[in-house]
DNA sequence: GACCAGAGTTGATCTGAATCAATGCCCGAA
DNA sequence: TTCGGGCATTGATTCAGATCAACTCTGGTC
């Protein structure tokens, strides 16, 4: 179990946990709650509420913190930071089946056993709640539940456009797919593509091996489609083609 | 626009809506939706609302009703058969995200236009609702999303094991995987699994050929784990042998 | 700076599944 | 009964991406 601590920043205290190996003092991140993903459906009694409800976790990069068929005890919200979800076969085949950021749920699954695994890849605050607490707090405020809808349901849309991928796409038109999807996620319009994750991630993540995204990032490069920059970041130089790449019409 | 008639069955006539190349009269499925997928969590009170709002249609097999890219006007529960969900490339490349049965909603898209293609593989009934009726209902009645986000998370389940099976699996674990889902869902202990879609279907939604799903059901039926029936039915002969496969323990 | 370990790149070779091709099996229509 | 067309099976060959292997780059520590 984490430590507890207390908040500075609060007229009235508010617990903090702090997870990993170095276990410095952090902000109690409420406020992080409140302007990043609860406050566009509800109230500021049900912010009060859940803020209430919730403790606040930091996670390190690297840290596992769902064990994917572990007991599914909580549900989070990720306050900042990005997180790998993944699956696994006994013999340690993996499959990244997304990537999850600011304001993204994470636990919902319906059973009581994660489905999937989750890490920190860089370092990562969340808001845990217990599931029971949970599930009074959605009786309460029906609006969360349609907040929660429709993040699922843009989940199951990002989810088939990857079985798309995964299934009929070649390893280029993913590495391309996978660029332009990275870009719309930064909501950066010069073409600065930030990739907070290895080679090994993109290829769990594309069902493809390290050398093949290695090499397929340098066969666009050798085709002008884009730039390696330096401390993992990409720029996109020609987006009509990586476009017409991506959508399979090359 | 497809044929309007009235149900016989009815105390209060009801629009019955007719789609495909034959249009005989068919019995209004109010009925059926009470029984099959809305009762268990709403009230009579709620029935007797949606079953105002929806319109039953007859889906014939082959028949595309969903339209990817297309305008998302409607919402569907499926009243019975089964549908196939897919996307395609615009050469024609195509992935079979799933099929969808009995009691299924479908059309929960937050966007505007679908963001995948349906088309039943036998005759289906569904209700149709437009979606800004659908809104209201969920308004009024709270109990209904709840349902929603059950479906939408267990799709989402489905939709990781999915991309696990499309990243990382290789064609014989695939098809082991893929025969012993469709068991799951025919609930049928005996180890019969009825498979109405064709061989293409079933490429299409494992990632694969027609034939290399050909060849690997032939070289599943020379090591003994299944039988292959007449009729598009197969018989597990070796469940935990083909458990081991299905799951990359071989 | 020198060292080292982990991440990334590039080349050579192999292989599982795709592709190309031929044949067999139904089943409905004439 | 034969014909024809869609679906399925099986065989031969090819190829995209995996695997195996060598090397380079980078960043952290002493």
């Amino acid at each position: 179990m984490p430590d507890q601590t207390t908040c500075q920043f609060e007229a009235r205290p508010r617990r903090i946990a702090l997870a990993g190996a170095h276990r410095s003092p952090e902000y109690c991140l409420t406020c992080g709650v409140r302007a990043r993903s609860v406050c566009s459906v509800v109230d500021d009694a049900d912010i009060a509420r859940l803020a209430e409800t919730a403790v606040e976790t930091l996670v390190l990069p690297g840290r596992c913190f769902i064990e994917e068929g572990g007991p599914a005890t909580d549900f989070f919200n990720i306050t900042s930071g990005t997180v790998k979800l993944f699956k696994a076969l006994p013999d340690g085949r993996r499959q990244i089946t997304g990537f999850a950021g600011t304001g993204h749920f994470l636990g919902l699954a319906v059973s009581d056993h994660y489905a999937f695994g989750a890490e920190a890849l860089d370092t990562v605050r969340l808001c845990r709640f217990s599931r029971a607490r949970m599930r009074h707090l959605l009786d309460d405020f029906p609006r969360m539940e349609r907040r929660l809808l429709e993040e699922a349901s843009n989940e199951l849309v990002a989810a088939q456009n990857q079985m798309l991928l995964l299934g009929r796409k070649t390893a280029r038109e993913r590495v391309a797919s996978f660029l332009l999807d990275r870009m719309q996620d930064a909501l950066d319009p010069t073409g600065v593509v930030p990739l907070p994750m290895t080679r090994a991630d993109i290829a769990d993540y594309l069902g493809l091996t390290i050398e093949t995204v290695s090499r397929t990032l340098s066969w666009l490069r050798r085709e002008g489609m884009i730039a390696i920059g330096k401390g993992h970041a990409i720029h996109i130089a020609a987006m009509p083609r990586l476009e017409a790449l991506a959508s399979g019409d090359a």
